[in-house]
DNA sequence: CGCCCGGTTGATACGCCTCAAATCAAGTGG
DNA sequence: CCACTTGATTTGAGGCGTATCAACCGGGCG
């Protein structure tokens, strides 16, 4: 990997930011003092297993993953979508993985150990507010979505989630117009507490409408507009109330 | 308020240790250089507004307050309860308020500007871990609530709820056995994803299978265990996947 | 080729929402 | 103390949306 190539990598990291504050060069292989090494996992590898000890966070380099919670009677619920930029591990900092955390295609990430993060975070309040800004957009994010799981309709769902996903994998703004999807169709649905053949038909739904076009899992954005417009509906006229 | 009473009241307090870090002594009104004031509220008042700037957190040392994203369209869908101990803001420190917080009765807060916080953390590595795992259980908070709001039948969803409110108007573990729900069913509803009449029907069914006792607000819970089960079942049978 | 896996599509059942009305709780004024 | 109002909660009957069960399709692979 070029160093040209692996600076643009870092810039689009979260963790660029605290990176840089930590005397960040370009080398490859670990680019600061707070990454101690980088890890390369194939499709199916486990990055972390729910309940075992857990020191640290990731960077996803490339590639992305998927977090799910194995609920008390052994069912999984995939619980988020981790993809190039993002941070894995915000939620069991200094405990054990609440989560499963599975590769879905080759991936590499960069991995952050807690103590080291500590001693950066102690001499640089940059560092630390940036560390902030992470997880209390994390905290917004987890926010919006449990009310849109709690009270949209599967269209909805499925709309915020394509939505959510082009948003993330451009540079914030909705321009990634072409999406290829990592994930199965049965992940969608537990992530958004619909069955399988629910995301199906709704893909489908919006094909005909002209919204997307689906190809396996690439999904082509054809009309921006309209699909953010579903998110932003309320399936319910309600007025607001304030006792 | 005795000296007493007021320890005891920042002991069961997110921000106690914090507090206590930062030269906590026991002054009537405010318990610590990060403390700048206390403010009081009656039901109703609102202590923050959605889009207004903010600059700070909020302790709850009594009453009870709920927090309301507008959405869109005009719609408030409840976003979370914040019960005695409580802190309120992690989802926009140093940003802009991301919701209303109304309160849900007479109620006093602790103010803790971010700045304080800012100086705290940066001579004390025991506040700033502190802090880290305050918003670190927030985010695996939110990811708990956000399965089980997607995947959750609507008894499970009010059972859980009655779980929850119940651990935490305790001290961790579910003592607390007569519950003084401090919000209306539309606001339970609202939290939930939804009606009314559902989360109604809900506590008549959980009050004729002898599991709670419900008069007006007062939930009494007669049965931990069978309301616990509820909350542990899943709603389907699919196996696990890790592709 | 035959098999399995992921994905799509169709018919039916069930749960929750919707609309409507009754009941209950708390004020307010006579 | 009672008639009345207002808001909150409960209960009932019926429709819509999603789950469920089943069949089918296409691609990768032994």
């Amino acid at each position: 990997m070029t160093q040209a190539r692996q600076q643009m990598v870092c810039m689009l990291c979260a963790m660029g930011p605290i990176c840089a504050a930590s005397g960040a060069q370009s080398v490859p292989g670990g680019s600061s003092d707070v990454v101690t090494r980088t890890r390369q996992l194939k499709k199916g590898d486990m990055l972390c297993i729910a309940g075992a000890p857990q020191s640290g966070l990731y960077a996803v380099r490339s590639g992305a993953f998927k977090t799910s919670a194995p609920m008390l009677n052994g069912a999984q619920n995939v619980v988020d979508f981790l993809i190039r930029g993002d941070v894995i591990g915000l939620d069991c900092m200094s405990e054990a993985a609440a989560t499963d955390v599975v590769a879905l295609t080759r991936s590499t990430v960069c991995e952050i150990p807690v103590s080291r993060l500590d001693v950066l975070c102690s001499r640089s309040s940059a560092a630390m507010g940036c560390l902030r800004t992470l997880m209390s957009a994390s905290i917004k994010r987890n926010q919006t979505w449990r009310v849109a799981l709690a009270s949209f309709s599967a269209a909805q769902k499925v709309a915020m989630f394509l939505v959510d996903m082009a948003k993330r994998s451009g540079t914030g703004e909705l321009m990634q117009l072409e999406l290829a999807l990592p994930m199965r169709r049965s992940d969608i649905a537990r992530y958004l507490g619909l069955r399988d053949e629910t995301v199906s038909r709704a893909l489908s739904a919006l094909q005909d409408d002209g919204v997307i076009a689906v190809t396996a899992r690439v999904v082509t954005i054809l009309n921006v507009s309209a699909l953010q417009a579903l998110t932003e509906k309320a399936p319910d006229n309600s007025p607001a109330n304030d006792g």
